[in-house]
Formats: structure tokens, C-alpha cells, sequence
DNA sequence: ATGACGGATCTAATCCGA
């Protein structure tokens, strides 16, 4: 069988259901995990993923920001958050899927952006991230019989083609050498592989996040990758395709992040 | 060229994103 998984930070989940059914009539995914949803629980569009075709919800909202949420054509199991750092920030989601007679585990993810200056003393929100992606070490990619994945808006693009300009940023955070080393051990000591760096090797460019504020994003393309799809070893063997959805960053209305598409086949 | 944008919020100006 053949599985598709979207990971995408939406910025405002309401805002977006347009661009959502676009999305949906295009790829048809059996599962899509979103980031900022910026919006309660209750005021989920819950009716709206029932209606095409996604009866399945794992939500893990608050008022105004951050905010993640999972959907669903088969079931979800195991919902559970996990609050890192001990901040109330609902940043994580975790759910469990049948897939190839298989249970699968994925973790959706919106790590914190971790403000301006990549300094702890002088900038609490870098604290906040390191301290965040530290605690993410505690990941396995196998628990038991049970593989996993990680995705989501990681906001850290960790090799030098997953920036525009890897020396412009160096001291830029979301690029700075000490995010990265996080990032790598997070990877290291889970034993997680990396699914779109896995199907599009370096040195081909990758970005997934390119900024409002610059009038037209494609004239100087300075994007970062900063949406990731982790899986575990087996699962990795059974990646057939990553497309990054770049079209999405000239829809109408649409979010800073393009929504990037994993297929298996089990 | 760290912002020229854009979203949410106690609808007006403020916080936040990265």
C-alpha cells in the first residue's frame, strides 16, 4: 500500500482551510500534521476535516499562537502532549497509525523560533530552544516494535544547503553552529534518519520557508529548510518520494512555510 | 537588506514569527 504523510506550518489553521482543500484535492494524504494552528482546541475546524474526508483529529492548540494539530483518514492512537521545557506551550503532539500491518508513531513538532540573538544571557527565548531541542534527545526512533517519525517545523536548518547563504547566517538564528549540534545529536542519539535529505542529497538546495518580508520571495530565493520529516531506519528503507510543494509559497493568502509530502510504500 | 509582511488579539496598536 501506498502511505502519504504532509507535514506544513499553516500559520493560522482557519485562515487557511482554502488552501487546505487545494492542498487536499491535489496530493490526497492520509495524514497531515500541522504547525501554528493559532487556535484553541474548540475552535478546531474540526467539521471541515470530517467533511473531506478526514475524520481523525489529534489537537493541541492555545489562544493566539503556536499550536499543533494532527488529521487523519485512519485512525489515531496513543494521543498524547508532551510539554518540553515546562513552558504550556503546546508544541508537540504524538499519535499512533496502522499502516502495512504495522503501528507507526509520529511526533508532530513546533519548535520554538528562539527569538533574535543567539546569546542565552541576553536572549531567554535561545535559552528556551536550546534547552528544548536538548530534551528532544530523549527520542527513539524505535521503542519496542514500534517505529517512529518526527516532523514538523524544527526551525533549524542544519547543513549549509539548507540555507540561501550559509556565511550571511552563521550567527543568524535557526543556522548557528550551536542549534545544529543540537539538531545532530537529537539525530545521533535516537538513531532518526533524515527522509528529505535521504531523497534530495546535498549539495542540491532545499528550502521550505521563505520570509513575508521580502516584496517577491523567488527574486532572491533566500529561503532556509527549516520543516523536517524524520523516520526510523525501517521506515526509511521504505521512503519512495519527497516532494517539496515550492508552488504553495504563490498561493493566495498563503503561509511563510510550504507544506512538504512524504510517500511510503509498505 | 534583521526587514519592506502578516497573523491574532479585549479593533488599535502590540506582540510574535525566524
Amino acid at each position: 500500500m501506498t502511505f502519504k504523510l504532509i507535514t506544513w506550518n499553516i500559520n493560522s489553521v482557519r485562515l487557511r482551510m482554502p488552501l487546505i482543500e487545494k492542498l487536499i484535492e491535489m496530493r490526497d494524504p492520509d495524514i497531515i500534521c500541522f504547525q501554528e494552528i493559532k487556535c484553541q482546541n474548540d475552535q478546531f475546524p474540526y467539521k471541515a476535516f470530517e467533511n473531506l474526508g478526514y475524520k481523525y483529529h489529534a489537537v493541541h492548540g492555545q489562544k493566539g499562537y503556536h499550536g499543533v494539530a494532527t488529521v487523519s483518514k485512519t485512525p489515531l492512537t496513543q494521543i498524547h502532549s508532551t510539554d518540553y521545557v515546562k513552558m504550556g506551550d503546546t508544541r508537540h503532539i504524538s499519535t499512533c497509525f496502522e499502516a502495512g500491518g504495522k503501528t507507526i508513531n509520529i511526533h508532530n513538532f513546533y519548535v520554538p523560533a528562539g527569538g533574535d540573538e543567539p546569546n542565552i544571557e541576553k536572549n531567554p527565548k535561545f535559552d528556551h530552544k536550546l534547552k528544548f531541542i536538548e530534551e528532544m534527545k530523549l527520542l527513539n526512533a524505535n521503542e519496542g516494535d514500534t517505529p517512529a517519525i518526527i516532523v514538523g517545523d524544527l526551525n533549524i536548518a542544519p547543513l549549509e544547503e539548507d540555507v540561501w547563504s550559509h556565511k550571511q547566517l552563521l550567527k543568524v538564528v535557526s543556522h548557528t553552529p550551536i542549534e545544529v549540534e543540537g539538531l545532530n545529536a537529537i539525530m545521533d542519539a535516537g538513531d532518526w534518519k533524515d527522509l528529505i535529505r535521504q531523497h534530495i542529497p546535498t549539495p542540491e538546495k532545499v528550502f521550505t520557508w521563505w520570509s513575508y518580508r521580502s516584496k517577491d520571495w523567488k527574486v532572491n530565493n533566500r529561503g532556509r529548510r527549516l520543516d523536517h520529516i524524520w523516520g526510523a531506519a525501517e521506515l526509511a528503507e521504505k521512503l519512495t518520494d519527497i516532494e517539496i510543494l515550492t508552488q504553495a509559497r504563490d498561493w493566495e493568502k498563503c503561509s511563510d512555510h510550504v507544506p512538504v509530502i512524504a510517500t511510503f510504500q509498505f
